[in-house]
DNA sequence: TTCTTATTGAGAAATTTTCTCAATTGAGGG
DNA sequence: CCCTCAATTGAGAAAATTTCTCAATAAGAA
């Protein structure tokens, strides 16, 4: 989010600071949710139609590479990217349907330290998920179904938009 | 793990026990790490070898629907599934490698306890990860570089099976 | 056994990610 | 300001993973 310590963490790593990385830093400085990597290049294109899909992947790599965002497991089929600050919403998802629900508290505190003791792992951030039933599958599987899903509307719950705040 | 009841829940729910249900089921079973789809259905083919990938993807959907199996998010890549029963290994995965160290120590039964009354989710399992710098990757940024990942160690590093265990 | 329909396997198609390579461009030095 | 050179790019090909289609098969009920 702070754009130019981003920028500046670039050039401090001699990596130039190229038209498309800006493009791309300023897709993220202004997104407030996950994105995923054909949507930041779809924001890019809208700033610079030039930008390559490829360059993205590359980009977004390095940014997780430099700390700056994280990679977030949201679904199967879509690499999700967060901004480092913001990487702390965790998720809740229906197993039946997808929906996903955000919520922030954990206390992971404690595991983490314990764990960099251990390993000697630097720890830098985390994410949990919680899988289960929604009210809604609960009262179809009570119903004795075995829900199909049905594309559709398991991919909009699955978007990188969640439904709900917790 | 119990295969009998696994067949058990096919039936019962009006599906059919087919041949390669029942040698995905076999390969579960015997199974004691995370798999993905690939090896599901190479595994599979030593028992039958006419199985077809298509099959598998259908089998691990309607299992993870039957919540005998759960997904479970190692990399961006590929699917990964795990026993209903044994989805308790958690992760702690290096940003500069992939290195995948597992361990198995969480408290998260209070936050699932506390998310099912406020969201009436049913909570089925859950998944922890922290990400950070092992011990090569922390003396590697120390002297400045920026590790490019390494495409082969990196992809042992996040496959099915961790490298060490906490 | 016969019937009915869920299920299958194979391959095509779609989707996402990675790779290759010639062309461009950023940043530093002159 | 211009040069130089390596880093970076964009485009498209290629790879990898997942989904779809459809005729053929086989599981379970009658």
């Amino acid at each position: 989010m702070p754009n130019d310590h981003s920028e500046q963490a670039f050039l401090d790593h001699g990596l130039k600071l190229t038209r498309s990385r800006r493009a791309i830093l300023h897709v993220l400085g202004d997104a407030s949710e996950h994105l995923k990597i054909a949507e930041v290049h779809r924001r890019a294109r809208t700033l610079d139609p030039r930008i390559g899909l490829a360059s993205v992947y590359r980009t977004m790599d390095l940014l997780a590479r430099l700390h700056l965002v994280t990679r977030v497991h949201m679904d199967h089929r879509h690499r999700h990217y967060a901004r480092q600050s913001q990487d702390h919403g965790h998720h809740l998802v229906c197993n039946g349907c997808g929906r996903v629900v955000e919520f922030s508290e954990c206390h992971v505190d404690r595991l983490a330290r314990s764990l960099a003791r251990r390993t000697k792992f630097q720890i830098e951030g985390h994410s949990i998920e919680l899988f289960g039933r929604c009210p809604d599958c609960r009262r179809a599987s009570r119903m004795g179904e075995v829900r199909k899903p049905d594309r559709r509307s398991s991919d909009r719950g699955r978007s990188a938009r969640p439904s709900k705040h917790a």
